[in-house]
DNA sequence: GACTGTGAACACGTTCACAGCG
DNA sequence: CGCTGTGAACGTGTTCACAGTC
């Protein structure tokens, strides 16, 4: 198939173009090269070969060029990706040529931290209303926002169009905020509570658990600890050092 | 093969029984069961059926008795797993049978909430230092412990016996951070700073990027527009009516 | 000559469906 | 009879290696 797609004129707001329908693993990786393709915009590269996009995003170039071939034909043989055209094409295909409107729902101990995070800003979101159930904490202003109750969503999701729910609260209240979320008309549901939340078919879940990476991380020092601990045939020594050296390799990628 | 595997005997802390190498899908999942088995036996629980607890965990069924499976046989056909029992394996399994030291480097924003987050503690984990490269920064108090220069690391590895390293720097920062905890010997990194980073080989870097959770959930939203609004061949009333009705599907899987 | 785009081979993960056990 | 444990079928994702193009 070497039809060059072109799913739809980026920079045009008006038709919708039918996009290609990428499989997960590579939706998930788009933003990492979206980052990468940023960080080399900044320093100044104006194409970027596989090998060199792939080194900044830490995969391997196979897995970046099947990638980006699923997009349609935006690099030329011989000589690389054209940053800036790869940067439109990506951030039109995750849709971010229009800045959603994330609505944090749980302005706690995390939700504060996540009211503040530039990250959000920088990268096409905005966040539009804080919200808590806590008659306490409403009324309180954070980064320029005020905090209102979470009954006020119906009011909040049409003032401000909201698009993102992001819930940050205790996992207690969390299945009853995604209810109001869904009530409203939303979605796609970013969940930072440790739980499982129940929502209709159509409407998207993410979910980030702290303790869970972790866990994750602990079972391979446990793994690493069992191997080391019964030296099979030598060849330990290499672990017996771990001061000194400097870091080499690239980024090591455990499941994602 | 129905021979019952005991991979060792849980309680005990003295030998080192070669832990089996499981699917890294299935490693990422585990963490899920034991919060719902600690819900269940919260719940006074104390047998589930694979159904029960897949439901309870969010995933179908199958996967889950192939997942325990990897463990051994810890169930009773007929009857379910004995939440115990089962709880007990999993800690196990994960490395939770000691309670792991975390250093966490960068107490701005992010850094805060994490150092204040209780899900640490109450799952497995001592955050047992909080460091930053501000001077500003240093010697303030969080949660009761006292924010130290992060050169001071080797000395707090030695002192904390420290197992995992936590980054939230900013991105900037990141690799001269983990360029640090390498050296000092930690081999477990979970970096919330948006870049790739470098390690040595036997380090497992996970990383979790916040921004990144919002740009998938932004294709997705962008993905449900463009099919909305070419109605194809009707049947697109289900879509047309977001407000009213309760919950009721299962949890939504998006990658993962 | 250099680098992309891609079929084909491979590895991994999931689901099915049922044998086997309590 | 009910439920686990698991081979076998299936699907998804990754890697290889090279044909095609600039």
């Amino acid at each position: 198939m070497s039809q060059h797609r072109h799913p739809g004129a980026p920079g045009r707001a008006g038709a919708v173009p039918a996009l290609p329908d990428l499989p997960e693993a590579t939706v998930a990786r788009l933003p990492e090269y979206l980052r990468a393709l940023h960080n080399l915009a900044d320093a100044g590269h104006e194409t970027v070969s596989s090998e060199g996009l792939s080194a900044a995003a830490g995969v391997n170039s196979a897995k970046l060029r099947k990638d980006l071939s699923h997009l349609g034909s935006y690099g030329t043989r011989g000589v690389g990706y054209d940053v800036a055209l790869l940067i439109e094409q990506i951030e039109y295909v995750l849709g971010l040529t229009q800045r959603r409107a994330v609505a944090l729902v749980g302005v706690g101990n995390l939700g504060h931290a996540l009211a503040g995070y530039d990250g959000f800003a920088s990268r096409g979101f905005r966040i539009a209303a804080l919200l808590d159930a806590d008659p306490s904490r409403v009324g309180e202003e954070i980064n320029g926002l005020v905090v209102r109750h979470v009954d006020e969503l119906p009011a909040v999701a049409v003032e401000e169009c909201i698009a993102i729910g992001v819930i940050a609260t205790p996992a207690a209240a969390a299945q009853r905020v995604a209810d109001q979320l869904v009530a409203v008309g939303v979605t796609s549901i970013l969940n930072f509570a440790p739980c499982v939340l129940s929502v209709p078919e159509g409407v998207d879940v993410r979910k980030v658990d702290l303790a869970i990476e972790l866990q994750i991380l602990s079972f391979h020092e446990h793994r690493k600890a069992s191997l080391t601990a019964l030296p099979a045939t030598g060849g330990s020594a290499l672990t017996a050092l771990p001061g000194g050296l400097a870091a080499t390799d690239t980024q090591e990628a455990i499941g994602t």
